[in-house]
DNA sequence: TAGTGGTCTAGACCACCGC
DNA sequence: CGGTGGTCTAGACCACTAA
């Protein structure tokens, strides 16, 4: 009642600990934004951005008219940072070096077309890359880009910097999809990774939009030993 | 100037536009809240709304003084959602089943100790899982319980249901730290997975602490082939 | 239909930080 | 110092939906 706490962030926070305590237990109702606001003697407005930050990260759920619930089976969300190759490696304090193994202009084969949703005729270049870190190999990149949808691309020399930092500067804020798998080194992969055959190797896929055209189809395939990090 | 949208979505979509189509290129300057507030017709408040989750989407960077940037090198967030293990494979229409394996007590060893950092003398409870999508292998789960944190768990019943969803209900709303690697099945792993020696493998390693204490270190290890899925 | 959250407003004061 | 975003207020109207 009329405490001296009011920012945002205090009934964040004190809303939080009470259900971490249990004092508002999961499935139960907390009271209404009114008769919070006048608990923490403020605006309603401010309990509003106060709940909707907590309801943003799955701690409760929030419907007109039922008022605001605390949630029983939490979807928890984590967060990753998806880094440019050199970023993670720069990071790492290692010394970042790129090469570009090979690049062709290909119609794009019936798989991709299929993947990632692009015409019979469409033209794409293929690339491989590797990254490396103080000289030991990081990471194996192969790539497809849908030409039509970056024309650009043609004419840019990717010997120096890889496809990704271009990408991210000709397309930024675009959409994408995401799996990570494991799988065993083949024949290439052990020869770029120097990691013998069948080594088991941390492998992500991703498929690039931009405004609903796909871009570029990207496997990456980690050095043995690579751990994705992340926090919730 | 004096659009007839409103709103704080079409405010931010608007923005959101501009910013993809390069009428504001990476790293430049938008308008000022009070300028934008006047060109859309509305409240300083809600072009602030806009724009603020555009920053928390991380598109743009905002300093007072300075002002609203567009962020030159966007750090792209990806979002997953931490299944609970039954969820997943119910999801995937399948049937789901679970059966523990292991439940010891000892005294932590020296490498958990210093893993999820408790006391030297710490109890933990050791447990090893299998959960099964229509009968084939799905995961194998290796734990281990910080007794102090949670004592009760001396007491529960583990043959029925897995530890995971027991500690969820205890324990909901706590931070976890998460690493994922692919690794080569041994012995072990290979039994308990139907799958070759030495076959690689999808592994999810998780600390989870609850108001800062370490209450639970789980290592999730995935049948061959498994795929982890994310957007964004 | 009535209760709850969702949003907007016009104004205010403050905190930070580049100049 | 002054300009910018960060936050709060008191009030208002609206939209959804459970009863």
């Amino acid at each position: 009642m009329t405490q001296k706490k009011s920012s945002f962030q205090d009934i964040r926070d004190t809303v939080m600990a009470r259900i971490q305590s249990r004092h508002w237990p999961p499935g139960s109702l907390l009271p209404t934004e009114v008769e919070l606001a006048e608990e923490f003697g403020c605006a309603r407005a401010t309990v509003n951005r106060a709940l909707r930050e907590l309801a943003d990260q799955g701690v409760v759920d929030r419907k007109r008219k039922s008022g605001t619930r605390v949630n029983a089976a939490p979807v928890k969300q984590a967060v990753f940072e998806i880094a440019v190759v050199r970023q993670s490696v720069e990071e790492m304090n290692a010394a970042y070096r790129y090469s570009l193994v090979k690049r062709t202009v290909i119609t794009a084969p019936a798989w991709l077309r299929a993947r990632i949703g692009v015409k019979d005729e469409a033209q794409v270049l293929h690339l491989n890359c590797m990254h490396y870190a103080d000289n030991r190999p990081f990471q194996f990149e192969e790539r497809w880009i849908n030409i039509a949808a970056v024309p650009d691309v043609i004419d840019v020399d990717l010997s120096e910097t890889g496809p990704n930092e271009w990408l991210l500067s000709q397309v930024p804020f675009s959409n994408a999809e995401l799996t990570s798998t494991a799988i065993a080194a083949g024949e290439t992969l052990s020869e770029f990774l120097d990691v013998p055959q069948g080594a088991p190797l941390f492998q992500m896929e991703r498929t690039t939009w931009f405004q609903g055209t796909p871009v570029t189809f990207v496997r990456m395939t980690f050095h043995q030993g690579y751990q994705m990090r992340t926090r919730y």
